[in-house]
DNA sequence: TCCAAAAATTAGCCTGCGCTAACCTTAAAT
DNA sequence: ATTTAAGGTTAGCGCAGGCTAATTTTTGGA
């Protein structure tokens, strides 16, 4: 199991570009592109800042290019993006076992945390949780994304079948509102549900957990990672 | 058991506003004053940073007067300060008990979490660390002084008497190098320990630990609280 | 093809928090 | 009493990282 054998002899970067390019991180991995304007939108700051830090983070080397389509991280810039993941993960997995923070709190506990965790500490975290490989909503560490394979948004789930709850995505976590819905509802990794009705003019679909209905919006439903079936 | 019952609504300070109102807290309870240059010393910052700081300190209202004898911590510069120093001091027992962390290491991973704890996580942090009154190296928490009661410097224990280690100052716990020394002599909370020899003139004190030796000088030594008088 | 909306950039401003160099002030020590 | 050392302050600088307002560039749709 490779943690991506990390030498990481550059200087951290500062928690201001850390946060950028955890986020950078995702963006080019789901949606294939970085586009600033959303940045800005996730981050909350105005589209120039996000133009300025965009320079300083090209002099040191953390992104290469310009423009729409063509800003991309570097090696160095994807290793420490890679690095501040997996310090937030092991730092939400700690708030969730040992603090017993629910998981709908431990997001924004953890992105101020995981600029303060050294690699010593990192190491000791992973060790103390067992070596995870997916976030506590479901979210895949870097390098181990192939635990994903398999689970699909659950706007893909065909009406009638049963499935479970494996993943909540990570711009999911942004929206502490939505976060706070889906864990009253119940619906967080492991629930098992079904999907009983999609109506796609009006862009929702409704899911039974129990004896309970809850209609969930396209955007909010796609954000939500299903393992089909479940037995054999 | 009162916490100071913490009302808390200011904003709270920078990061670095923090780290300067926890380590005048200190310098104000046992040494009775505040003095810029020893500031300067301690924060490893030039002696003119500390001046500006100061100003900033004194319009946000953590702090009131000016020069040799007048800077005096504010009420609200003391709530502030008691309420990171916690942080702190919860922060180093969740990296001894829960992540194994040898306590000359916890400090200065703390001086970085400190600043990143909410108040919600500082009570569910209280809660599974069982209210503690002391901080791994012996230091009490604001408002529980008393338990301090008792233990001296180990510089006023007289030649033949068998003491326990209580408590290693905070201001030792800036260096790194007199923590890590004290550790592997096997120097820490709980040790048993018999002052053999002392030498006032060299500044020096023998202490004996099981079959070992270990000569100390009198600066490292006051930083050194015991408990007297273990057995009736 | 052209145009409007979206995205990006530049200019100019601000605060926090560092620094050095120079200069006061205060407190000891001779 | 005078002198020296310790402590403190001011001036002037730099960088990170925010902002608004104005402008330019891109791009997808009519
Ligand atoms: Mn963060
Ligand atoms: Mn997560
Ligand atoms: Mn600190
Ligand atoms: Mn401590």
């Amino acid at each position: 199991m490779p943690h991506t054998g990390k030498p990481e002899n550059q200087p951290r970067p500062t928690p201001t570009v850390e946060d950028y390019l955890m986020t950078m991180y995702v963006m080019e991995r789901d949606y294939g592109e970085i586009i600033a304007a959303r940045l800005a939108e996730m981050l909350n700051v105005a589209p120039a800042t996000v133009a300025m830090t965009f320079r300083r983070m090209e002099r040191d080397q953390w992104l290469t290019g310009k423009g729409r389509h063509g800003v991309h991280l570097t090696e160095t810039g994807r290793a420490a993006a890679s690095s501040v993941i997996r310090r937030h993960m092991l730092t939400e997995w700690l708030l969730v076992k040992v603090l017993k923070v629910p998981i709908h709190k431990t997001h924004d506990e953890a992105h101020n945390i995981e600029h303060a965790i050294s690699p010593e500490l990192e190491e000791r975290m992973r060790e103390s949780l067992g070596d995870p490989q997916v976030c506590p909503h479901g979210n895949p560490f870097p390098g181990a994304e192939e635990v994903t394979r398999g689970w699909v948004p659950l706007t893909e789930v065909p009406v009638g079948e049963k499935v479970v709850v494996r993943r909540i995505h990570e711009f999911a976590e942004n929206s502490p509102e939505l976060l706070t819905f889906l864990v009253e509802q119940g619906i967080l990794p492991g629930s098992q549900t079904e999907v009983i009705e999609t109506l796609p003019f009006n862009q929702t679909l409704t899911i039974r957990l129990g004896e309970k209905q809850v209609t969930l919006g396209y955007p909010a439903a796609r954000f939500l990672f299903v393992e089909r079936a479940v037995s054999a």
